[in-house]
RNA sequence: GUGGCUGUGGUGAAGCGGUUAACACACUGGAUUGUGGCUCCAGCAUUCGUGGGUUCAAUCCCCACCAGUCACCCCA
């Protein structure tokens, strides 16, 4: 137990920190493209606030968050997404005050209490875009581009855009009636899941893998058609929108969000060959929870994006960036005398900004020499006690094998323009 | 939370109810005393996820737990 991390969570190790920082590169690059502004919120927040947010009847609320009390006795919740911490910096912060639309994005862990597979954590890291203030359709079609231009600049290609709309609360009840309606003679045949959504929330039964449960909704009425005027106009306008920016989407009026807070506005983009954990990003708009969390009433649309997806869609793919850690000098010190002069030609190579390393354990040059070509050194910077005594070092190239004796005095410059030219 | 499969050293793996647990890679050291990448040699699991049980004997059989994995579920 001591020598492993909790269930669902992982260490990212030296080797593939790299992986992330191209990652988190490319979500630094792509938001200052569209001038979405970084935000850093509490890995915890009251609990309240996603009860909230998130809606009671979740599953993501009733059983997969981390929940504890605090020693002041405050019902603290590990964040298991970030829209709605995003919500509640932007009302404490009154960020609605500097500008009629801000736009947000956020990189940061967030926690589930789910059974891990691949592809799903406890501990799992998401990338998301929050653009509160703005109804304009084509603020939705912005964030969908976004989110289809990072998985594209990341080299993804087979992805899959789902698009829906899921009413507002001037249509949707009504859709929620028929579909109840609908589902009303069939219920006996739903499986027990679908039972109880069908008081909860039908709409959800729509999205049921079970066979059955897809058999009996063949021919139910489509969200799509019980829209109200100004959902519909608001749909149609999306899709003109990302035409016009020649983005391929699908239309899937089963798209359903599993957080309460959407309206209007649902998508998902999915990488099929990653399996059951498929989505690599998901988002919509969500009108009505700024209001929720007691500011005035504020439009908004974001997405998130499941990084560890990203990462495995990219292994699959064989996109990983080649990463290469090569270093500009090793320092190979030879005997007792040498250490200290090494230690101080050390330090100066890297004041002058170079890269370099140096043995500690006295090993023997051979092994020196080894770890200087294991750690890709250009220049491997030979001192024994005899240049000691004449106050030089051997400066050797290793990609050519050439080597030449050098004053310490000179040492650092010459080495230094060989290695920045 | 449910079900299936899996669990041998740093990694990939072979193995079998019975003395010393293959092999490869990695790692460490060495091949005339101060030179890497190739080659050669040597070292590297008192132990087979953990804890019980069956047996004269278990890494190989049984149970529990833990972990991984796949599916359900959920979602990013």
């Amino acid at each position: 137990m001591l020598t492993n991390a909790p269930r669902g969570t992982r260490d990212i190790l030296p080797d593939t920190v790299g992986y992330w920082l191209h990652i988190e590169k490319t979500v630094r690059d792509i938001c200052a493209l569209y001038g979405y502004k970084e935000i850093r919120t509490p890995v915890f927040e009251h609990t309240e606030l996603f009860l909230r947010g998130i809606g009671e009847t979740t599953d993501v609320v009733e059983k997969e968050m981390y929940t504890f009390v605090d020693r002041g006795e405050r019902s603290i919740t590990l964040r298991p997404e970030n829209t709605a911490a995003a919500v509640r910096a932007y009302l404490e912060h009154k960020l609605y005050a500097d500008a009629a639309l801000n736009k947000l994005f956020y990189i940061g862990s967030m926690f589930r209490y789910d059974r891990p597979q691949a592809g799903r954590y406890r501990e799992f890291h998401q990338f998301g875009v929050e653009a509160l203030g703005g109804s304009n359709p084509a603020i939705d079609a912005e964030i969908i581009l976004l989110a289809v231009q990072f998985l594209k600049q990341l080299g993804l290609s087979e992805l899959e855009l789902s698009l829906n709309s899921v009413g507002c609360p001037n249509c949707r009840p009504v859709y929620r009636e028929r579909l109840q309606a609908f589902f009303k003679e069939k219920l006996d045949g739903l499986c027990p899941d679908c039972r109880s959504r069908y008081e909860r929330n039908p709409l959800r039964i729509l999205d049921c893998k079970n066979e059955r449960c897809q058999e009996l909704s063949v021919g139910a009425p489509a969200i799509t058609e019980c829209l109200c005027g100004e959902c519909q106009d608001h749909f149609s306008q999306l899709q003109e929108c990302l035409t016009a920016a020649d983005v391929q989407f699908q239309l899937d009026p089963r798209l359903v969000r599993g957080l309460d807070y959407y309206t209007k506005t649902a998508f998902e983009i999915k990488y099929a060959p990653l399996g059951a954990q498929s989505a690599v990003a998901g988002g919509g708009r969500y009108d009505g929870l700024v209001e929720e969390c007691g500011g005035n009433a504020t439009p908004a649309v974001g997405f998130a994006v499941g990084l560890e997806r990203v990462l495995l869609a990219l292994e699959k793919q064989q996109l990983l960036p080649v990463l290469s850690d090569s270093m500009d000098a090793f320092v190979v010190a030879l005997g007792t005398e040498a250490q200290t002069p090494a230690f101080k030609l050390l330090c100066k190579l890297r004041e002058k900004g170079l890269t370099a390393n140096m043995d500690f354990a006295g090993r023997s040059m051979k092994a020196q020499m080894k770890q200087a070509n294991k750690a890709q050194a250009r220049f491997a910077v030979i001192l024994g006690e005899e240049e000691v005594k004449e106050s030089c070092a051997v400066l050797k190239n290793m990609q050519t094998g050439e080597q030449e004796k050098i004053s310490l005095s000179e040492l650092v410059n010459k080495l230094y323009a060989e290695v920045k030219d």
